[in-house]
This record gives C-alpha cells, sequence and structure tokens, in this order.
DNA sequence: TTTGGATTATTAACGTTGTTAAGTAAATTT
DNA sequence: AAATTTACTTAACAACGTTAATAATCCAAA
C-alpha cells in the first residue's frame, strides 16, 4: 500500500500548508484576522478546501494552541541545568513572562481564549496534556524545593497552581492591557513584572522572613 | 427648555432599554449571543435603532464594563468595617474571587476581555478610571499594612499590581476552563481557590516564617 | 395653523464571517 | 474501458456589524 501512505503524506503536507498560512496571519496580524478565506487565499485553495484537512477553525485554533506548548517547551530547554530548585522554579517564571511577552498571540491561545478548551470539552476529553505536562513539571520543581527546604511543606499542586496563577496574573494583564495603565512606558513592563516576580519568590521563601525590627 | 429635558429623558430612558437588553443577553447567554439584532429583537426596535444611542457595539460592552464595576464596588461595600488591614485586604481578595465566580461574564469584560480597552485607547484616554479607582482602593490597604507592620516595606505600587495579578490569575484561569482539569469538582474551584489565597498572604505576611526547623 | 427643519425610526443594502450542499474534474480501482 | 472514490470548486445560506437612503414624527417659528 505505498500508494496511500504517499496520499496521507500529502494529506498531511497539506495540513501543514494550511497551518502555516494560519500561524502566519495568527503572529502577523492577530487572532481576528485568521478567517478561512485569508488562509485559502494565502495557500491558494477555495475557502471549503480547508474544511476537508480541518474539521472547522476551532480545530485549526487547537492545533495552534498544540504548537505554542511546543514552542514554550523549547523556550525552557536548558531549564534543568540550574540545579538550585528555588532559582530553577524563579527561572521558570522568568522564562514564563518573557515568553508571553514575546508571543502574546500565542499565549492567548494557551492560556486566555476559551475556542481550544470548547474544543477539548466538546470532545468530551477531561484532559488538557500539555497544561498538564507544563503543570507537571511545575509541581516537581515545586515538590524538590519542599524537600530542600526552600519552601515550606504544602500540598504541592495547590502551591504550583498559587505560582502559575500570580505569573499568569501578571501576564494576562500585561496582554490584556490592563498593567498599561499603571506602567505607562510599555519598556518597563517587563523589568516590572520581574520585579513582582522577585518580591514574590522572596516572599514565599521558606525562612525568609525579612520582618521589620 | 423643559421640553429639552423630557425629551433627553426619553433618550436615556431607551439607553437604558438597550443596556438592561444587553445585560440581560450578556449575563443569560454569554458574550457571543449578545448581538445588535438580538438586543434589537428584546426591546422591539429595528437593529439600526441601537445605533441612535450607540455608536457601535463596543460602546455598549464598554457601559457593561462600567456597569460590572459598580456591582463590584456593592460587592466591597462593608469592606471598610475591617479594621485589621491585613484581615481587609485577605477580605478583599475572597470578594474578588467571589465577584468573579458569581458574575464571570461581568469578570471577563473587566478585566480580560479586549473590547472596552482597544474602546478607551481609540478615544485616546490614558486612564482606565474604574480600573484605577479599584487599584487605589487596594494600595490604600497595602500600604496601611505596611505603616502597621504586616507587610514589610516595598514600593506600593509593585506589591498592589502583584497581589492583584495573584487573584486574578486564579480567577481568569478558573473561568477560561485552565483550573477545572486541575480541580475537577466544580464545587471545588472557589475552596481550592480561597485555600491558595489563605497560603498567599501566609506567605506575604511579614515576620510570619514558618521555616522548619 | 401651516410650513419647515430637526429628531426618530425604518427598510434595504453592503461587505464580512463560518459553514454546507451540490457539482465537477481527476485519479484510482475494478 | 467503466465504475468509483478522491480532491477540489462554485454557489449559496444564515448571521453578523454597520451605513445610506427614506419615511414618519415632533417642535418651533411664520
Amino acid at each position: 500500500m505505498g500508494i496511500q501512505e504517499r496520499k496521507e503524506k500529502q494529506k498531511l503536507e497539506i495540513r501543514k500548508l494550511i497551518l502555516d498560512a494560519s500561524m502566519k496571519l495568527f503572529v502577523e496580524e492577530g487572532f481576528e484576522n485568521v478567517t478561512i478565506r485569508r488562509i485559502a487565499e494565502l495557500i491558494e485553495y477555495s475557502p471549503t478546501t480547508v474544511y476537508l484537512y480541518f474539521k472547522d477553525k476551532d480545530e485549526i485554533f487547537a492545533a495552534l494552541h498544540d504548537i505554542g506548548f511546543q514552542k514554550m517547551a523549547e523556550f525552557n530547554k536548558d531549564l534543568d541545568t540550574i540545579r538550585n530548585p528555588l532559582l530553577r522554579l524563579h527561572k521558570m517564571g522568568e522564562n514564563y513572562l518573557q515568553f508571553g511577552m514575546e508571543n502574546p498571540e500565542y499565549y492567548s491561545l494557551m492560556f486566555i481564549d476559551t475556542e481550544p478548551m470548547d474544543k477539548l470539552a466538546e470532545e468530551g476529553c477531561e484532559e488538557w496534556r500539555p497544561g498538564d505536562a507544563a503543570i507537571n513539571r511545575l509541581k516537581a520543581t515545586v515538590i524538590e524545593c519542599m524537600e530542600k527546604g526552600y519552601l515550606q511543606q504544602d500540598d504541592p499542586l495547590v502551591v504550583s497552581l498559587s505560582i502559575w496563577s500570580f505569573v499568569h496574573g501578571l501576564m494576562s494583564l500585561s496582554i490584556r492591557c490592563r498593567l498599561e495603565k499603571f506602567i505607562p512606558h510599555k519598556e518597563m513592563l517587563l523589568p516590572t513584572m520581574k520585579a513582582s516576580l522577585n518580591w514574590f519568590v522572596n516572599n514565599i521563601e521558606a525562612g525568609n522572613t525579612s520582618a521589620k525590627e
């Protein structure tokens, strides 16, 4: 069945063509400009052809959502080289902020927009694989921090979700233009968020009281 | 000019009619079902009439955004009765979570969706009045906490934004269905978020080391 | 009171959007 | 060579936000 193989390969190629066009539109012109018709125009097919490779528009966004997580994983590639778990935790946070800053559209799709989650729900899927994997990596570091006394003992999941919520809060407020009203100079956004993260890590570090005498 | 007064009153009445219909659709059927045509249908006018009272759809959302902040302010009405600033801070956080949980659509409009902010930007408006007011109330409490030694001295704005980011992170992840994958039982969402908040407040409290000995 | 200009509302339409149904042309199998 | 599957397109639907043109209503001045 060598011919069927070739056919499937072609099918995947066009899928890739569609995704590449979507990514281009997505990154260069933003979410709302990713339309089936413009995608079709870019790949020089008719709009309906897109539906032969993706069930609907949300399936395309779901695919972009996954690609976003791949991009983010690359961002965190050399994280394991940091031996001190608290430093690693801190660096994870910084990377998270950096990634969001450099890829706001992907960040939205991964953590803010409803579309990709709706898609999961309608498939009856309870799991959110990429998110799960990301949180598990975070949790592992949190546990290591607790074991070595950098964080006080507590439910690792709750603490992990809390840490995630903190950086996500900063990032999503920034991306959705709620922070810029308080940090008017754009180039100060990331530094201020990193300062926040600093403050946060300092505060959750076990035994680091810094109480005023 | 008594007649002009009456006219303006009528104008306001229809504006209110439109807003009420929008709110109804908004709360009962969600953001994406608030369409000009459905609003018009509800108030029994033609769709174009809406444009005599609102420049465009975003202006309606901007109005709902403001109403959301009013609702939230009501939520925080009896907050000043709490004298201990740290307890008050904690309660502010709990109220914030509670409000978001009970009014997810409004919360989205206030803190997640881009539309109301785009509207501000196109009006050349640098200020985000309701958000500003809210943060200032938070900041005042933070400052009081610092003065009384409940929080360690630091830039009050940075600390305020950090606290806000934390609860917003929880809330927006929850509303956008990113938390439910880790907290599968819906009724546990709010309790877990409040547990997170507890953990957070405990950690930022000055002098509360809780280090393992 | 009647005329005339503003106000208020409507109908019709434009240009989008996602998506489906029906039809065509090419490739593959029989 | 005929039949069937595959790949793709054209045409269309329903819904959207929004504008232009038009009709009806109201109020003030002649």
